[in-house]
DNA sequence: AGCACGCCGACT
DNA sequence: GTCGGCGTGCTC
């Protein structure tokens, strides 16, 4: 029998939406999930993941290049993975191989074997730590490195050991040699605490919720609305729990700010087994480390952001996806996946029960449940019997504001600092104010590369673009017209922060905004500080309001609401309800009563009247009907393509080509928009333009993509302007 | 995305 | 006479 040419798929890294066809190793054909090196181009070698194999290639087997090594022995992404990434580089049309390596941690996107992915260490020995440090008083480079590596139990990199000295491996050969230290693999996975703190008792609609997520054995979506201090955290632990108790592993997905210490303590402290914890702030060998910890199930929970949807979990038992409607699950750029959708995705295809959780949940959620898609759980009630907080509207039409406080939230403030208790102000606008004007000619300073204004950032006296992050110096003199009597106009946090500050001499006041939290750590030390007691009033924008609880704050004023109320997006106002429901959860606790205050020039919008009831399931109802007879999302499905050029009409020109091109694809129940500006035309020197896709139905919608994106690869127009297609975009800008 | 090939301007 | 500008095309 002859024998039959084998040919091995290879998902490429590279922006092509198929996969490469290579002859395999003599070794055999690799599996699946395997990472091989194969020639690309002319003299590149570049890592890939097999996607599969096959017996003939479309293209003629001499042109076929053979796979050059293949770097694992097991797969190192498993065959549920492949398939959840399959689906997902289909349902987003994104290149396959971008998808495969975006699934992939860092550190394991290159040749590096699996084995040898964390972070390599030198720790200190018994031996070492039995030394006597007295007797290297004469070596004080050694006596330096061990003092320090005894404090650290984990070890410490090379990058790290640089900081304490230059010079470092000299000393560190000699430690190495004593058998006092030694090199080995930084263990990511934080050591079990001894001590487990015991479960609190549950209330009747917290034990529902568990015992009806623990009811379904196989795929079931639940969403779980609790309002804020409700404890869906713990029914989150307690469905875990249950989980562990049968030996599976738990995926648990969090918003990317809401990845705190404090949430991983609150973990770490009822379990007694490994957590693997995956965001953005770990190293790359802390991130490969855990992410194969969970591979190879030694990690039963996986807590992790986005990205951490994709993590290899041999035995899933139960996905939970916290503050499901935050959207910050949505990737803005490339892959633009939807975490919380694949998340969903995922259980189905794993045959898991999924919790989605949020106090004020997606509408699109909320529409499943309405068509008996998702099963729904409520808490109602917030733990310790505490009433909501109650909820004011300050008409600032009637008000006169000192630098946008109006008197009731000033009055307010001071009572709340004289019962030595802690105010909460939100503003989303960061910098000292928004423009920077000439009274004499209504000249604004411009950003020289976007549609924008600049922003004055008064403390560091310099002009900001907060959407390209251009800067320069504040000029003095009007550059139209010579006037010298330029400026500042409306608020951002720095200047309310120094009103505030003349308003309230005695109170210390703390600033929570991306300006003063850049460095690495400082925003949680502001957190730590605003706990101990050590601040009255904390000013700052969104950042302040995810996941953080300050039980003596009392009062929470939103000093500007109305952003949002009349915006062009079809989702303003639900993310605006969402943001005031969130910053509303932060003021008051069991034994002390919250206020919250919203000044607002539109006090009479409809929003408002839902949100003073707190009735969010009204609102949302209200917003469905809305959407249903608009034809938006959940009742449409929407793809955007979105262009951007350097040459002012480019991105228009593609966009006026792709409308046409779509002409020749099937368009059945289809509505395809004609290309329009983007919002804000120009940003970062490029100009953008993009083009709407709507169907009602998602299949027919998915046939056109497919077809329209192969005949968009072949214009040559695309090459000149950069375009990436946005399916379910999150905004329309 | 990379990378090479390919024709037109200012330099040792 | 060459170095290099980025337009165009291809990668199994």
């Amino acid at each position: 029998m002859s024998e039959t040419p084998r040919i091995v798929q290879v998902a490429v890294p590279a922006p092509l939406r198929r996969t490469f066809d290579y002859l395999p190793p003599s070794s055999g054909d690799p599996r699946p999930g395997v990472r091989v090196r194969v020639p690309l181009g002319r003299g590149r070698a570049v890592v890939g993941v097999v996607t599969g194999t096959a017996t003939a290639s479309s293209v003629p087997t001499a042109r076929l290049k053979a796979v050059l090594g293949v770097l694992d022995e097991e797969p190192l992404l498993p065959p549920e993975v492949m398939d959840l990434l399959t689906w997902a580089a289909d349902y987003y049309h994104h290149p396959i191989g971008e998808v495969m390596q975006s699934a992939l941690p860092v550190r394991l996107r290159g040749d590096r074997p699996a084995s040898a992915a964390g972070d390599s260490v030198w720790a200190i020995t018994a031996a070492g730590r039995a030394v006597n440090e007295a007797s290297l008083n004469r070596t004080p480079l050694r006596l330096r490195l061990l003092s320090a590596l005894k404090k650290e139990e984990q070890g410490l990199t090379a990058d790290e050991l640089v900081r304490i000295s230059a010079r470092w491996q000299a000393g560190m050969k000699a430690l190495v040699a004593a058998g006092w230290v030694a090199r080995r693999e930084r263990d990511c996975l934080a050591p079990v605490p001894r001590t487990l703190l015991p479960p609190p008792a549950l209330n009747a609609a917290q034990a529902d919720a568990v015992r009806a997520v623990l009811a379904s054995r196989a795929f079931r979506v639940f969403l779980l609305h609790g309002v804020t201090g409700s404890g869906k955290t713990e029914v989150y632990l307690r469905a875990i729990e249950a989980v562990l108790a049968t030996g599976r592993q738990t995926l648990v997905l969090v918003p990317e700010i809401a990845l705190t210490p404090q949430l991983v303590d609150r973990f770490r402290s009822r379990f007694g087994v490994a957590i693997a914890v995956l965001h953005s702030g770990l190293s790359d060998g802390e991130r490969a480390c855990g992410w194969l910890s969970a591979r190879a199930g030694k990690a039963a929970i996986v807590l992790g952001t986005r990205s951490a949807v994709f993590t290899p979990l041999p035995r899933l038992g139960l996905i939970v996806v916290d503050e499901e409607h935050d959207g910050s699950y949505k990737q803005q750029d490339g892959f633009r996946y939807s975490g919380r959708d694949v998340a969903v995705m995922r259980a189905r295809r794993s045959g898991v029960p999924i919790v989605l959780g949020s106090a004020t949940p997606s509408l699109e959620s909320l529409y499943q449940v309405q068509r008996g898609r998702y099963a729904y759980l409520s808490l109602p009630d917030r733990a310790g019997a505490a009433n909501p907080p109650a909820l004011d509207l300050l008409d600032m039409r009637r008000l006169a504001p000192d630098e946008s406080l109006s008197r009731p939230l000033r009055q307010a403030i001071g009572e709340c600092l004289a019962r030595r208790e802690q105010a909460m102000l939100f503003l989303n606008r960061r910098g000292f104010a928004p423009v920077w004007f000439c009274p004499d000619c209504g000249w604004l300073a411009p950003c020289s590369r976007c549609d924008a204004r600049l922003t004055l950032h008064r403390a560091s006296a310099r002009l900001r673009c907060h959407h390209c992050g251009a800067e320069g110096p504040v000029p003095k003199h009007c550059p139209a017209c010579g006037s010298e009597r330029l400026r500042a106009l409306g608020e951002g946090t720095e200047r309310v922060e120094g009103a505030l500050q003349r308003m309230f001499p005695e109170a210390r006041i703390v600033r929570i905004d991306r300006d003063t939290t850049r460095r690495k750590g400082s925003l949680e030390s502001a957190f730590a500080r605003v706990r101990a007691g050590e601040a009255d009033i904390l000013v700052g924008t969104q950042m302040l309001a995810k996941g953080h609880d300050f039980p003596n704050v009392t009062l929470v004023g939103v000093i500007n609401a109305d952003q949002g109320l009349y915006s062009v997006d079809f989702r303003a106002g639900e993310r605006l309800f969402q943001q005031i429901v969130q910053v509303s959860g932060r003021a008051g606790r069991a034994e002390k009563p919250g206020r919250v205050l919203i000044q607002t020039y539109h006090p009479d919008h409809g929003l408002f009247g839902a949100l003073r009831l707190g009735d969010y399931r009204q609102f949302a109802d209200d917003a469905l009907l809305e959407r249903r007879e608009a034809g938006y999302p959940p009742f449409s499905f929407l793809a955007l393509l979105r262009a951007e050029s350097s040459s002012p009409g480019g991105a228009l020109k593609f966009l006026g080509l792709a409308r046409s091109l779509a002409e020749r694809c099937p368009r059945a129940e289809l509505e395809i928009m004609d290309p329009v500006p983007s919002p804000m035309e120009r940003r970062a020197g490029r100009h953008r333009a993009q083009l709407l896709v709507q169907s009602r139905r998602r299949a027919p919608l998915h046939a056109f993509l497919r077809e329209w994106l192969s005949l968009l690869e072949e214009a040559r127009e695309a090459r000149r302007v950069r375009w990436s297609l946005d399916v379910d975009p999150a905004d329309l800008y």
